[in-house]
This record gives structure tokens, C-alpha cells and sequence, in this order.
DNA sequence: TTTATTTACGAAACCGATTTCGTAAAACAC
DNA sequence: GTGTTTTACGAAATCGGTTTCGTAAATAAA
């Protein structure tokens, strides 16, 4: 299956590459007529240009890079939406990769697009990201970089952001007001920024109202499924076990669930619970669930229209600063 | 931010460009010796090569492209996460693009593969591709091609799907079983071939147990969820209304709950429901969810799986046949 | 009519890596 | 010591477009 060439075309059209070429791409120089003659045959012998010889020719990929640490959480499943939606309007390309929240796997990724693979990049860092050299190396190459949800402290940078801190003080009053006096959260990172500004928010909302904020009712969660949920089990079985719960990640509301019907504990009269999450069926939960809905969509159509502007023609000056998009507190059955 | 290239790791170590290439590529021509330096030199740099010089002159690109309706759905998310497992594992890397279930978005993105831009390709057509040329010149071009779940049944080729006619065929004999008389059943397309089957096996199951498959009890979704909501809500205000529902599309979960709410309809007692779908939370639906789980991540992964082996070394021929991963039909408490 | 400018196109360099082919020098065979 | 093979490397072609620059002809300006 011979690739069909600009050059067979100059061939047929008893024209130079180079006018064939310029024709392609609408420029001044080529007359109306010969265009005309060029996109018929285009037409007709379904040309279509090789990507990598005009990537590299051009110095660029018409190609942006995302890097998730997974899919399965229905806020990175939205995002792509919002990133996609964004990009393929734009004409760009879309490489998805997936980190699987390994740090090494992240640097490989990152280091792959100092080759100059992707024009741009949009990023949720792992949670075992706390050195950040590769992304700055990545960034002193002057690759555009927008970080979203995920994004590193240590780092200057745009960033797209939700209203974390506000979301977890607003969530733990919300319970305290419910009367609950010892509220267990569950945290995923203490590296992460994201991770701490919820922390810092829920332990801020404690003090204000005079409570403490005891370690044992912060439980750091592993990225492991079973882990986590026998951490969590124990936790429900002490004597004096928490009131309330607030999780900051959205796939631990099953195992929430799970273990309050292995312990006969009833939502929310013996226990209530928020959790951060972006589940279309909280609402049909049994009980329903009160949620910190983010903007999953928002938050990736953003982040993509500010890197497609960092593209553009006029290479617009990427803005070191967070941009905020609030989150919803929705109010359901699982709280008071 | 001059790019380092190969040119200038050969002037500095005063080697070849043709020895340096090699060298990075562990040819067998050139000395452990001089690999180490060339080496060393590389780690120092921190060089990357140019990917499209090597795609241009290698003609593959390491990259799959996967086309997918949409992400939204938990199934196609879980897919992509085998999809991009299996491919990163390879070293391939994953372009995504969403036709949003548009027909022409479709086939604007299977032409430019058609440049060379993927290597091979993994596809769910939407649900309104009813014409496939657009396909078969993309694979008259020799590009391998795995559909998944959603395929064409006009293309011989290789697919992986689910045993869509057996779970259709089950879920609707559960429900006659549990003594249902009049049940809907929500389509999303009569085009698609993995709906045509879903609705063979309700038909079939229905004709085989003496009922009549009435067409005022087949709903025809549109892609729009706003009216299908209200198709759904009148179909359920009839006075003869159905006493069960078979929904062949996740994402009707929601609406089905939100409408038998508000029409008061308990379930499972004056609606039994049984649906497609992924959804994680099933169980913790009020009731819980009887669904056929489809094998979403398995599914991916077979696709990529086999795709690597079409792409790899040996080029294995694609086998162009089906290959079926079954699904699950899981009782819980919509249906008695 | 002469000069200046515009129009429309072609030749060739270029992007950066890979690979073929050629060749000295070294190693080996006899 | 001569012939043969192996080793290690370099020059140059190549992948397929894009772009710069040059130029003949056509048009406009003087």
C-alpha cells in the first residue's frame, strides 16, 4: 500500500512540490486557478498530508498531552470530556497517559514530551509526586504546562483549581452543625496540595467551633482498595467511634457504605456522611448522599481553553496564578 | 530553547551522527566502548530524540488512536484504562478522540489516520454510523483495526464484544420469571448491531415465554436526555404501563429512578428494573440495581492486547472474527 | 517606453533521526 | 606473509512535507 506523497501529486499536476504545497495551505502566492486544480485531485486521490513530516518541518505536534493519575474516578473521566471537547475544536490532538499514581511512571512521561512530542501539556500530579524537577525541566524547555485538580505546590505555574480549603470547612460545619462531635476524615495524600488545603479546611472548621482535631480521626489512605477498607472498618468498630465522616476522594464512598451495613451502622442517624465526589447517582444512593460536587468538566474545558490560548498565534503569556472554579455542597440523606 | 538533536551530540563527541544514532539504538556495529561515552553523554543532556524524525523515517508512530463515542459513561472509562495499560506497557502511546456519537466527527478523525498518524486503531462507532466506508478505506490502507463493543456488523474484522443477545435474553427471561407481563425496553439505536441483538434477545425471550413484543413497549432513545426523560415519564403515566423495565443503556439509570419517583412507582413492586451498566454503586442504588456489568476493563484490554500483537514484530495477522467476553447479570432489588 | 512592482511558480535547503553502503584497520585463517 | 573476514565507524540518501529565495512573466507606475 504505497503512501500517497505531496510529490506523486506534483507529479500528476505537472507542478512543483512546493506550489502543491502552498496550494494545500491556501497561500497568497498561488493562484486561484492551480488551488482549484490541486484540491481536486486532493479530493480524489484522498490525500492526506503526513503528520510527522509536518511536525517536524514545523516545529510543532498540533498536539496537547494529558496526564492523569487514572480514569477510573468519574471527576477524570469529565475532565477529558471538557479537555477533548476543548482540543478537537481547536484542531489538536489529544495523548492520553495514566500515571496510575506511579511517580516514576509520571518522570518517563514527562521526560518522553521533552522530545517534543505534545505542543502542550495539561496535568493532575500523582499523589506520590514531591519532587517536582522533572516538571520543572519539562517547563524550562518552555513547554506550556497547566496544572488541574492535582497541581504541585513548589511550583509556579497556572493551575486550575477548585475551592478545596472552602469545600471541606463548609462540609465539616455542615456536619458539626449536624451535631456530630467526632468526625473522622479520610485523606488521600499528605503530599498533595489539593489533599492539605481540604485537611487544613476541616481541622480549621474543628477549632472554630471548638472542637479537636484528633490524628486518630484522620485516616491516610493507601492507594489500596482492600487496605483502606479494613483501615476504615476498624476505625467504625472503636468504642468510640466517629459520628461523622468526610472523605475527600469520591471511591471511598462504596466502602463507606459497604462497612456501615457490615457494622448495622445506620446513615445517618448513627453516622452521617459527606464525601468529594462527582457520582451522577449520589442522589440514588440509599441513603442519598450529601456530596462536595467539582466541576470536573468545567475544570478541564478551563484548563484547556487557557493552554490553547498559550498555543495560539499570538503565544499568549501563560498567567503564574490559580484560577478557582467553585465546588457545590449538596445537601442529601446522608446528613441531618 | 535550542532543541538538542543528534547532530550536536556528535560534534561534541566527535563521532558521527550514523555512530551516534546507532549507538543510542545499541547496534551491534558499534563498540561497548563508544556506546558508554555516547551514553554517558545522553544521560548528561538529558537528551530525547526527536519522535517525529523517527516516525517520518521509521513510518510508524508507536501511537494507537482509540475513537470512542463518548467517556462519560463508566464503561468506556474503564476501558480506556486497559486500553492505555496494555499500551503503555508496550511503549505505545494512546491518542483519544470522542465523536460525541457524530457521525462526521467520525469520519474527519479516521481520515486524518488515514495520513499515518496511528499505527493502528481501536474503535467504538457511534450510534449513528450507519455507512462504513469511511472505515473500510482507513483498513484498505492496511492500518489494523479492533472495534470494540459497539462494531459494525457491514465490516469483516476483528471485534470484541460482549454476549449482548445471551444477557438480553436473560435479563428479560428474570423478569418473566418474576412475573413480569408488559416490559419496556430502552434502545439506544436500531443500528447499531449490539442493540439490534440486545433487542433480539428481549424479542426472542419474550416470543419464547408466549408474549408479544409490542413496539409501544420498545423505546427509542434519542441522544438527548432531556426527551428521553419525557418519552420515558409518558410510557410510564399509561394507565396500561409497564410493570418492567430493561434499560440497554447505562445511562438511564438516573432518569429511571428520577421518573418512578416522581410517579410514585415503587420498586420492585409496581416496577421491576434491570439495566446495562457499570456503575460501581449499583448496590448501593435505593433499591440496589439488578444489572448486566459488562467486562468493560477486560474488554479494553483484550483490544489493545491484540492490537499490540498486530502491530508487533511478527505483525500477526488479525484474526477477523468476534471474540465474546461475557457479561454478568447480577440480582439485586429492583427486581423481586 | 522604461522602470518598478506584483504575480505565480520552481529549485533547493531544511526539519532530525535512521539506515544503507562503503571502507579503513584489526583480527583471523592458512 | 598473503588472503579473508570481522569490527567500528562515517558519508550520504532517505522519510515527506514546509519555507526561503530566486525568477520569468505580467501588470502597474513613471
Amino acid at each position: 500500500m504505497n503512501k500517497l506523497t505531496i510529490k506523486m501529486l506534483a507529479k500528476e499536476l505537472q507542478l512543483s512540490v512546493s506550489t502543491v504545497s502552498k496550494a494545500i495551505r491556501d497561500s497568497h502566492e498561488i493562484s486561484a486557478e492551480t488551488k482549484l486544480r490541486v484540491n481536486a485531485l486532493v479530493q480524489k486521490l484522498n490525500y492526506v498530508p503526513n503528520p510527522f513530516a509536518s511536525s517536524l518541518r514545523g516545529r510543532n505536534s498540533k498536539t496537547i498531552g494529558v496526564v492523569l493519575p487514572e480514569v477510573v474516578d468519574s471527576f477524570f473521566a469529565l475532565a477529558i470530556n471538557g479537555i477533548e471537547s476543548v482540543a478537537q475544536e481547536k484542531g489538536y490532538h489529544v495523548l492520553i497517559y495514566l500515571t496510575h499514581e506511579n511517580f516514576d511512571k509520571e518522570k518517563m512521561i514527562l521526560k518522553d514530551f521533552e522530545g517534543g512530542r505534545v505542543d502542550g501539556v495539561l496535568m493532575s500530579v500523582s499523589r506520590e509526586t514531591t519532587e517536582t524537577s522533572h516538571i520543572e525541566s519539562l517547563m524550562a524547555k518552555g513547554v506550556p504546562l497547566v496544572f488541574f485538580d492535582r497541581v504541585p505546590d513548589s511550583i509556579e505555574a497556572t493551575k486550575i483549581i477548585t475551592n478545596d480549603y472552602e469545600s471541606a470547612y463548609r462540609a465539616t460545619t455542615h456536619l458539626i452543625e449536624k451535631s456530630c462531635k467526632k468526625i473522622l476524615f479520610l485523606s488521600f495524600s499528605n503530599i498533595l496540595s489539593i489533599s492539605a488545603r481540604r485537611l487544613q479546611g476541616y481541622t480549621d472548621a474543628l477549632l472554630k467551633h471548638g472542637l479537636k482535631a484528633a490524628a486518630t480521626n484522620i485516616l491516610r489512605l493507601e492507594n489500596d482498595i482492600k487496605k483502606d477498607y479494613q483501615q476504615l472498618r476498624q476505625i467504625l468498630k472503636r468504642p468510640a467511634r466517629p459520628d461523622g465522616i468526610i472523605s475527600s476522594v469520591g471511591k471511598m464512598v462504596i466502602p463507606i457504605y459497604q462497612v456501615c451495613e457490615e457494622l448495622h451502622l445506620k446513615i445517618p442517624n448513627d453516622i452521617q456522611v459527606i464525601s468529594f465526589c462527582n457520582l451522577d447517582t449520589a442522589s440514588f444512593l440509599n441513603p442519598s448522599l450529601t456530596t462536595v460536587e467539582q466541576p470536573a468538566f468545567e475544570i478541564g474545558k478551563t484548563a484547556a481553553t487557557i493552554l490553547m490560548k498559550a498555543l495560539g498565534r499570538k503565544k499568549m503569556e501563560l498567567q503564574k496564578e490559580d484560577l478557582v472554579i467553585a465546588s457545590d455542597l449538596v445537601l442529601r440523606n446522608s446528613t441531618k
